[in-house]
This record gives structure tokens, sequence and C-alpha cells, in this order.
RNA sequence: GCGGAUGUGGUGAAGAGGCUAACACAACCGGCUGUGAACCGGUCAUUCGUGGGUUCAAACCCCAUCAUCCGCCCCA
């Protein structure tokens, strides 16, 4: 065993699994690129005062799983747990609502902390995408968002997943539905779980979410967020559910959907995917925010956002066409029998990798027979040998691997970039 | 924070108190001094997550601790 490991919840990441979570960034970025979102860097840490003012006091990732610590002035620090307080926080500090056209539209990507257990698709340092639409009085940006996430899947090849939505409304019509579901769970607190009478108290709304009472709870007749809407709410949730629907987009309304923190107001959605075990994964989702730059010292602008997991996302990946398939091949082996041709193989590289090639040049002395089965075992597509023979007749022998053709081509050539495999 | 399972080379692992910790794969070298397979030969864990205890004797039994995986809570 080593002397020095990962901390508990971190991980390593090469190789395939590395190229997977490439594809999937480099896709995020693209699609929102096409959607007209900028890119916005955030820090990795804020004041920990943010996130307990904008999570909500009452939310777990508050209570218990924020990584924070005093610097050594003694300030309380966090690592970010989530993205969109902290760009929030950039956007008012740095006044983008009022020298840019709104609303805002900004993609963000990189590593947040939570301090949990960790278990499968669940770290303590985990790697998110995420989009704010910040400014946005028009409910078709709810719609935008969901075809993002919808144009993010089909780019990566992920056909099968499920859209789960759900509206609590404005800030009124979430109150009355959370009144109407305190009223009515009173009678049946004593039956509950303890986990959902602490959330009786705290946060009514997420015993819908709870895995131990689902079933008592889904035969009784509990009031759906969807009666406490007001008339223009209703209208806008049934509006963007036939857009939606004449857009081809498939959602499930789930009238129990919670999302986890505290600040969404208005539509909210996950998206669903599972594996081939019949895992069910959530890789991510969103919603629309209304007093959260208010709530943060900024002007009144409500906001659209959904969060992607990396993680997940290639977990989903990796299930779905398997780690081999994000193996990048070498295309050129360089083969030097001597020390001869050492300087004329730097030369070849150079040639080669200047036309975009992906070129290996052996670098130990190995044999003849153990340079091929290398070249063999890594699915090379070309060998170039340099031997004595080739540089005397100022050549090299080049090798098809993949058809075992074998021919020569002249110095000059391949050094005048005429050879591109 | 709670619960379950598991820790033996690069990997998969045998091993259940007693010689030098099996076997397989991978890797490297050689047989084959200019060509990938197969074959053959060689090399590859002084040590079983870590610390302590029991014993003449511990990978194996006991205690502690750490870590990993899985689940709960919660969430991406």
């Amino acid at each position: 065993m080593p002397k020095y490991l990962k901390q508990r919840g971190t991980i390593d990441i090469y190789n395939e699994e590395a190229n997977v979570y490439q594809k999937i960034i480099d896709t995020c970025c693209k699609c929102s690129r096409n959607f007209n979102f900028n890119q916005i860097v955030t820090p990795t840490f804020e004041s920990s005062s943010l996130y307990s003012r904008a999570t909500g006091e009452s939310s777990d990732i508050v209570r218990k799983e924020m990584y924070d610590f005093k610097d050594k002035k003694g300030r309380d620090i966090t690592l970010r747990p989530e993205g969109t307080a902290g760009v929030i926080r950039a956007i008012i500090e740095n006044k983008l609502y009022a020298t840019n056209d709104l609303p805002l539209k900004y993609y963000y990507h990189g590593s947040f902390f939570r301090y949990e257990r960790p278990q499968i698709g669940r770290f303590r340092e985990f790697m998110q995408f995420g989009v704010e639409i910040v400014g946005s009085n028009s409910y078709l940006d709810d719609i935008e968002s969901i075809l993002l996430i919808t144009n993010i899947l089909n780019d990566l090849n992920i056909k099968d997943y499920t859209i789960r939505i759900n509206s609590f409304g404005n800030e009124k019509c979430r109150n009355t539905h959370r009144d109407n579901i305190k009223n009515f769970f009173t009678p049946h607190i004593e039956n509950l779980c303890e986990d959902c009478k602490e959330r009786f108290e705290k946060n009514p709304l997420r015993i819908l979410d709870c895995k131990v009472d689902k079933e008592y709870i889904e035969k009784l007749n509990i009031p759906v967020s969807y009666d406490s809407l007001d008339e223009q709410s209703k209208n806008e949730f049934n509006e963007i559910l036939d857009i939606l629907k004449k857009n081809e987009i498939n959602v499930v309304v789930d009238k129990y959907l919670v999302r986890g923190l505290d600040y969404y107001t208005g539509l909210i959605y996950e998206v669903d995917i599972t594996l081939k075990d019949g895992k069910t994964l959530t890789i991510g989702g969103g919603g629309r925010y209304s007093s959260l730059v208010k709530e943060l010292d900024g002007p009144d602008l409500s906001c659209v956002g959904f969060g992607l997991g990396v993680n997940r996302l290639a977990l989903v990946l990796i299930d779905l066409f398997g780690l081999d398939s994000f193996a990048i091949n070498p295309k050129f082996y360089i083969m030097p029998f001597s020390k001869e041709t050492y300087s004329l193989a730097f030369k070849i590289a150079k040639t080669l990798r200047e036309n975009n090639n992906n070129v290996v040049l052996e670098t130990n002395n190995k044999s003849i027979s153990s340079m091929f089965k290398y070249a063999s075992k890594h699915n090379f597509e070309y060998a170039i040998m340099l031997g004595e023979d080739e540089l005397k007749n100022n050549q090299v022998k080049i090798k098809n691997l993949k058809t075992q053709e074998q021919y020569y081509i002249t110095l000059d050539d391949i050094l005048g970039g005429k050879f591109n495999g």
C-alpha cells in the first residue's frame, strides 16, 4: 500500500475515463455556445454566508454538508457546494445586469464540494456543468433551458432519459401549497417516518420526496402543487408542456417532484437515466428561481438554470458504450533501429506532428520484435522503420499495420510532409 | 450522522493456526542479433490495509484504527 492516498470521496480520472469527461465538458460547452451562452468562471471558494443565504438554512447542504473552514485571518470560507450562488454573486458584484442586455446567459463547469458519504455517482469533490439565465421574464426561457439539456444529451448519443417536470408557481402559490401540505399531513404525522416528522417542521414539501413512506404517501390524496397555482401560472405551465410536446420533447409531469435547494419557485425539472443494471440516476435538474438575486442584494431579476452531474453522465456513457469505445488510438509508431537514426526519428516525428498526427517515437532501446509487439498491442496504423539500410538509401520503410503492406518512402517526401498515412 | 459488505504483487484471486504465500492474466527479458501469432525458458509479494494483543507459531483468532464499495439521509 502506498503511503499517500487520495482523500475520501475524491477520485483520480485518467486514460479512457478522462476522455469521457473531456467529451462531456466539450459537448456541454459547444451546445451552450449554440444557444449563445457565454462562459463564466467564478472562484472555487466563497464566503460561507453566501451559501447559507442562497441555499437556505434548512437545506442539508448548509446544515451538514458544507466544506467550510476558517482562513488565516479567521474568515468563514466554504468550498462551493453548488454553482448558482457564486454565479449570481458575480453578476451582482460586477453589475453585469446593468451593462449587458437581459437576459444574461452564462455557462460554467468545474469542481464542487459536499462533505458526505461517497457512493455510486456521488463524491465529496464532484464535477458539474450548469447554466444560468438571469433576468428572464418569459417562460420561453424555461423551455430553452430544457431544450439545451436535450440537445446536450442528444449530442452525447444518450437517447433514453426521462425529464420529470413540476411547477410551484410564484412565491405566493408556493406558500399556499406549502400550507396546504402542512395542514394535510397534520392528522397523518404519527404514521410518518422519523425523518418526515422533522421535514414536517422544517420543509414540509420534502415529505413528498420521502422514499421510506413512498407507498403510504402515494395512497393518500395529497394536495398537488398544481391546484395551488394561480391562473397565470397554470396557463404558463400548460403552455410550456404544449410547446415541449410540439417540439417532440418528452416530459413527464411528476406532481410530487420537489428540488432540494430552497430557492426554486416556478417550473422545476429533473433528468433521470436508468442504467443497464436497473439503477436510476438523476443526472441533473433545474428550474426557475425568482427571488435569489434580490435575496443576495441584487435587483429583482427572475432566473432559470440547471446543473448536470458530470460524474453521473460519465457513468451513463460508460454504461452505454463501454470504456473501450473512448480509447484514442495512436497513428504512427516510429522505430529507430540504431543510434544513428535517432536525430532523423525526431525530424520525422516533428513533421508528422505538425500535420496534426498522433505520433509515438519509441524511446526505449527495444528489440525489433518487441517494437512490433508494442505497435500491434496499441493499434497503431503505421510503423515507420529507420534502419541502416534505409538511411543509406535516404528513405524510410513504412508498414501499414492494418493491411500488412510495406513500402519505401524517400526522406524528402516524408520530411516534406507528403506522407500522412 | 446511521447501517451492510470488503481489504493478500500491476490485475483476477487461492489460502480457514504450522516448511520458501498457490494458480492465472498482464508486463519485461531471452530463445528468434530487421517484423506482430503460437510455443518454450527466465524475472516479477522477505509479506497479506495499519497498529496492538493472544500463541512456541498469525494472512488466518481477538481488539482498535484507516480505507474502499453499497445503501439510508440528502443531492448532481
